[in-house]
DNA sequence: CCTCCTTTGTTGCAATTGCAACAGACTTAT
DNA sequence: ATAAGTCTGTTGCAATTGCAACAAAGGAGG
């Protein structure tokens, strides 16, 4: 239990927490630790969950699953991160299934201790309480930003969407995604092979730069290069035999 | 104010607060009201939002525009619902717009008296942190619900997808929806003209039968009466006379 | 260095979508 | 009742997408 206090102890929930009150405060929350091996179920989609998990160590993903198999991948959980938060707090069914994305340990705590004063940790949960609705609005924010690239309508602008959002959260034109291109298909709702092409496409017209997950917001060119358009068009093509549609 | 009431009383923030407490509770929280006139803007989008709002009387609606103008509805707010909490909870820019959909009096709380107890309504600030909670993680699931549909890879999936929550929530096959084909076009992410199109393709094909905002999802037919589907497909059209569109 | 395996990029094609334009149905106000 | 305005359903067409199949580019291990 100690070695994972350093995951822990910078999680969300815990946040202005004095180190040294944190495991009579996880005592006092009932907390039960599991160890989960790759790929392993954490929680299936449509449990009661009545409790909270925190990853000590390893790595979740969060997925969904419609009746034709399309899955799609909604989060993923690092260590220190909180998840099933929702579902606990509505007393509703999980509307995603969690899964060990390597093998992890996770921290469960029971949600009606969290928010129900006790007498020994009364005065944790003032923060706690706060630590918790801090956490439900960061989710919620996830979420609106995700609808805000998914209701993009073409391949292209989810894309660059999601792109510029990332450029943004690190600050840089330059920036590396954590995710491979399948998984941001899958993030964006949109066919893998249709995503290649479209940045491919990207590249070529000098919207942006990237090799794998390394990616470059290029700066828009000025409006008196205009002219330059036709060739940036046709470049692709001018590798091809004059016979290929260029799609 | 007290007009208002009835509305307030029925938020899900003052939820298991008795009627007699609420007055002096919203004194205690800093409460002012405002009267807007239909499509006057609540809240802009981009706004730091210190105070959660309250509707007291007629609609709001939350939309999402990007760059190119196209709008997204995101929600709509009626009386006794509550609306830019995430934002006020995170300390973040808001990241949609608020409008009135019709004349409307909202009530607005101050954040963090809200999440703050004071001497004189300690005692209210538990339930009200508790409900609070569950408002976020209401909303998380709204989101969750409205990815589930959008994330859906054609128009025919999203609609039906949408249909078949609404038939859940509502708890029969046959119900009216409250939103028109404009504003579901909206949500869902999609065309209206493709939606009217598949709508009324999917009438055709027998799956559902509906007219404006009442929709019945008809039972799936057995493999066996294959056979009947152009029966099926032209019933509705027998109880009319021979020139009349079947609408 | 070579092979196996995973990830990414390309291409053709059928199917779907968005868009625009229009017609019919319904509502509301006069 | 009439007229004006709004909402819904239809259709043609150009553009985009998903899909499948394959090629190319790393990476890991021998």
């Amino acid at each position: 239990m100690e070695k994972y206090f350093s995951a822990l102890r910078q999680s969300a929930l815990f946040s202005g927490i004095a180190d040294g009150d944190i495991f009579p405060l996880l005592r006092c929350l009932g907390a039960a630790f599991r160890s989960y091996g790759k790929d392993e179920t954490v929680l299936s989609s449509g449990t009661l969950a009545r409790t909270v998990g925190i990853v000590a160590s390893g790595m979740l993903r969060a997925v969904k699953e419609d009746a034709w198999g399309n899955s799609n991948l909604l989060a993923l959980f690092s260590p220190g991160e909180i998840f099933a938060e929702t579902a606990a707090a509505s007393d509703s069914a999980l509307p995603v299934g969690v899964f060990a994305e390597e093998n992890s340990v996770i921290c469960f705590l029971d949600f009606r201790r969290v928010v129900t004063s006790c007498s020994s940790a009364c005065v944790f949960h003032t923060a706690l309480v706060r630590n918790y609705i801090g956490v439900l609005a960061a989710r919620n924010l996830a979420l609106t930003e995700k609808l805000e690239h998914i209701t993009k309508r073409t391949t292209r602008e989810k894309a660059l969407s999601y792109l510029s959002a990332q450029s943004s959260a690190r600050g840089s034109r330059s920036f590396d995604i954590p995710l491979d291109r399948q998984q941001l298909a899958d993030y964006l709702s949109v066919d893998r092979s249709a995503l290649s092409a479209e940045l491919s496409r990207l590249k070529s017209e000098g919207v942006i730069a990237y090799s794998r997950n390394h990616f470059t917001l290029l700066p828009p060119r000025s409006l008196s290069a205009e002219g330059g358009f036709s060739q940036d068009r046709h470049s692709a093509r001018c590798l091809r035999p004059p016979g290929a549609a260029p799609r």
